[in-house]
DNA sequence: ATGCCTTATTTCATAAGA
């Protein structure tokens, strides 16, 4: 069984590598995040082609996350339970006080393929630490650590899987002098995930197949690619029983070469 | 201090990404 998960930044943009990416890795099930499309605009058919069946959780111009199996799909969510929305109004200057009137976004779609419970996530940026994104992106973890704790107790096998958009420890950056003030590397932040490493989720880390980092994003700005100037916050959190069937875990750098690629790359993970 | 590059959109300019 073969598990991956890719931030493609813009499905329609990316289609003729996605489809490519699919003949040549094969996977079973695939995290999807950042489609950028409506749901009802994802390329369903070009993709069941493949043998997949697709959940996709899409809106528009930003967001959006997918999740393909071969492996069976059944007990789709879209979201969470208890999930929070964004104001997202640029006019507006802090969040919506009513929760209930903040503006819900696709970031999250979870599905039961082969027996394991799977979630395709997409976590808010965050901007900067004095942001009210950031202040959105802690309450989603801290709601998605409920909802996750709540599956916890009656699903054995789970994994989450997406762009957490936080990079758990300094070395999950190139340079973490770059980062001081910034967000990813806030202690709040990575306090958010060891919290969900704390309901028995284990970060399964890939090798990194150039260099030590495992990184799994890269600016397309200024060659950072090519320096390897990356950062690692596209993660693998599995239960021990889907961890304890880890055979290998890589991040695909290939698919980050050549030309139109994502800026992030796969994170592909082996189960026995 | 800022852009670097790429995306989609109320497009030849902007917002967002991380």
């Amino acid at each position: 069984m073969r598990l991956a998960t890719w931030n493609v930044n813009s499905v329609k943009a990316r289609l003729p590598r996605l489809l490519e990416w699919l003949a040549e890795a094969d996977p079973d099930i695939v995290c999807l995040q950042e489609i950028k499309v409506a749901t009802a605009l994802f390329p369903a058919a070009e993709v069941e082609e493949l043998g997949y069946e697709v959940a996709a959780h899409g809106e528009g111009r930003w967001n959006g996350v997918a999740l393909l199996s071969r492996a069976g799909l059944e007990d789709v969510s879209l979201g969470f339970p208890g999930e929070p929305g964004y104001a997202g109004d640029t006019t507006e200057p802090t969040l919506i006080d009513d929760p209930g009137l903040r503006r819900p976004e696709a970031r999250a779609v979870g599905g039961t393929c082969g027996g394991i419970r799977v979630w395709s996530l997409y976590a808010p940026n965050g901007r900067t630490p004095d942001s009210p994104h950031y202040a959105y992106k802690l309450d989603w973890y801290a709601a998605l650590r409920t909802a996750l704790a709540d599956e916890l107790a009656s699903e054995p096998q789970l994994v989450a899987c997406g762009d957490f958009n936080v990079a758990p420890t300094d070395d999950d950056v190139w340079d973490p002098a770059v980062f001081v003030g910034s967000t990813h590397v806030t202690p709040a932040e990575r306090q958010a995930l060891a919290d969900l490493r704390a309901l028995g989720l284990r970060d399964v880390v890939p090798t990194p197949m150039k260099g030590p980092h495992p990184f799994t994003y890269w600016d397309y700005r200024a060659g950072m690619f090519a320096k390897n100037n990356g950062m690692r916050i596209d993660l693998v959190y599995a239960t021990e029983a889907v961890a304890g069937q880890v055979r290998a875990a890589y991040v695909d750098r290939e698919a980050r070469k050549g030309k139109g690629p994502s800026d992030h790359a796969p994170v592909v993970v082996d189960l026995s």
